[in-house]
Parts: structure tokens; sequence; C-alpha cells
DNA sequence: CTGTATCCTTAGGGATACTG
DNA sequence: CAGTATCCCTAAGGATACAG
């Protein structure tokens, strides 16, 4: 890297995603819909992690407004409500992913999947590839 | 990607990395370690967000217990320690260095350092080398 | 300088009932 | 199904003083 000493150290840039990631329930939230293919309200409160109701529906809030979910009625059911990642947030994938390389590197709760950070590593643009083509087809799925 | 169909969607090991990075104060000392050079007590205590004794002497316990911070006495002055990274926050880079770049990419608040995103994003392996270069810079500074 | 200890306050959040 | 609305309560955390 061609780069001057002094790097992004000065206003650092990761403050902002601290606000988001930083919280246990938002980064549930992002990866229920970004790994998990979860888009509605009653989806959301089957994770394991239990959210409450009251809380769900404040994170909601809180990603739709930071731009991150896009609220929608469910075109076949108007009594059904969803949320789909936005570009804003389908961009997080590379960092999900790389925490979950991470985990399963170093958790040793969490049993490697196969070989799934050996793949990451070898080409990381093709994996964050493989999850959108993912997101596509679960959201092209819903909007019929 | 060659890949089955069903990928790590069962035992998702990003809980792991909530139960860490999804913790703001611990988020913010990873950091200040990873990316600052940061690596006392009062170094910790100038950062901006202002976190307070109590609540620092206690993320730096977790941080400890989980194997990402190394606490040892400052070889030079006895009375002063030091926190180091370990091997496994440094494996963290790659996913902090991703939230970085997000955030210059979607926040309107930081204005982005020239151009890191790019920098990063034409070759994600170099950046990443590069702050590990600085981590060890710093490190054998102190180290003498 | 690196923490403990204490006090005190608030906000986060669980449980549950209820509504359109 | 997708939320609101309470109630309640604990734990997180700010401020401050103190200690080795």
């Amino acid at each position: 890297m061609t780069r001057r000493a002094k790097p992004p150290w000065h206003g650092c840039p990761t403050r902002y995603a601290a606000g988001i990631i930083g919280d246990k329930w938002c980064f549930l939230l992002l990866r229920d819909v970004l790994l998990h293919g979860k888009r509605s309200y009653s989806e959301f409160l089957e994770s394991p992690e239990r959210i409450s109701t009251n809380i769900l529906a404040n994170r909601l809030a809180k990603l739709e407004e930071s731009g991150l979910f896009d609220r929608q009625i469910d075109p076949r059911k108007g009594s059904r409500v969803l949320y789909f990642p936005t570009h804003k947030a389908r961009a997080l994938l590379p960092a999900f992913l790389g925490m979950m390389v991470w985990s399963t590197q170093f958790d040793d709760q969490t049993e490697a999947p196969d070989s799934f950070a050996a793949t990451f590593l070898e080409d990381p643009n093709a994996c964050v590839a493989w999850y959108e083509n993912e997101i596509d087809k679960v959201d092209a799925k819903i909007s019929g």
C-alpha cells in the first residue's frame, strides 16, 4: 500500500458503525436479514435470542430510520409487513462475513461449518457475491 | 463458489461475535487497540466517548478473559500496565476495516479520509497487512 | 498511573396484556 | 400478524472519592 504515515486515525469512522453494530439487537437483526433470509416481525421473534416485542419494534424503527431496513407492506397479504435489507445494509456483508470467519476460527462453541472460513479467505469477493445472490433470491421469491 | 445450498445458516457463528463486538464499549476498546495504537488505561480513558473508570476496568477484564487483550506490566515502568492485542484480536482487523469502509461510504458525518475505501477495496489483504505492521511497530516501540 | 469502591440514576429490556 | 402500551425491575453505567 502506498499510503502516508497517518491513516484514518483522525475522526475515526468506526464510531458510526459502533452505534449500529455495537448494539446487540441491531447486530442480530442485521444478521437475520442478511444471512438468515428473515424478513418479517414474526420471523425475527423466533430467533433463539428471544427478543421481546417492544425491543423488536424499537430496533426495527431504528434500523429503518438509519436507512438499513426498507419497510414494506406485503404485496400479497396486506396485513403482513416486510423488512428488506437496503443497499446500505447489504454493504455490511463483507464485515459480517469477516466476523463469521473470525468466530469459526476462535470460538470453540461454534463447530466450524465445513470449510467456510477457508472458502471465504480463498476468495472473499466471490463469497460476498454468493450471499448477495441468496438475498436476491429471497427477495424475489417474496415479491412474487 | 462451489457450495451446497445450505451455508452456515445453522448454529450461526455470529452470535459469538455479537457477544463481544455487539457491545459498544468492547467495540470501541478494540478499535483503540487495533487502529489507534492505544495500550494503556489512561489512553483508553482519553477517548472521545468518555468511558468511565469502572466500566473500563470491567471491559478490560472481559477482553482479557476472552483472550483478546494481553495484560502486561510495562517493562520500563512498573506502575504502568499495558494491554496488547492478541493474535485473536488482530484477526478481527479485516472485519473492523470492513466496518470502517462501510462508515466512510454511508455516514455523512465522517468525512471520507481521502481514498481510504478505494484503497481498501482495491487490495484488502495489503490494507490489513499495513495495519498489522502498524500494530507491530507500536508494540515493538513499547517493548523497547 | 491503574485501578477499586460506592452511590445513585436512568435506560434497557423482560413479561404480559391488549389492539387493528 | 404486527405491532402498542404498561408495569416493573434489574443491571448498566456516570460521577466521584479513594487506594496501592
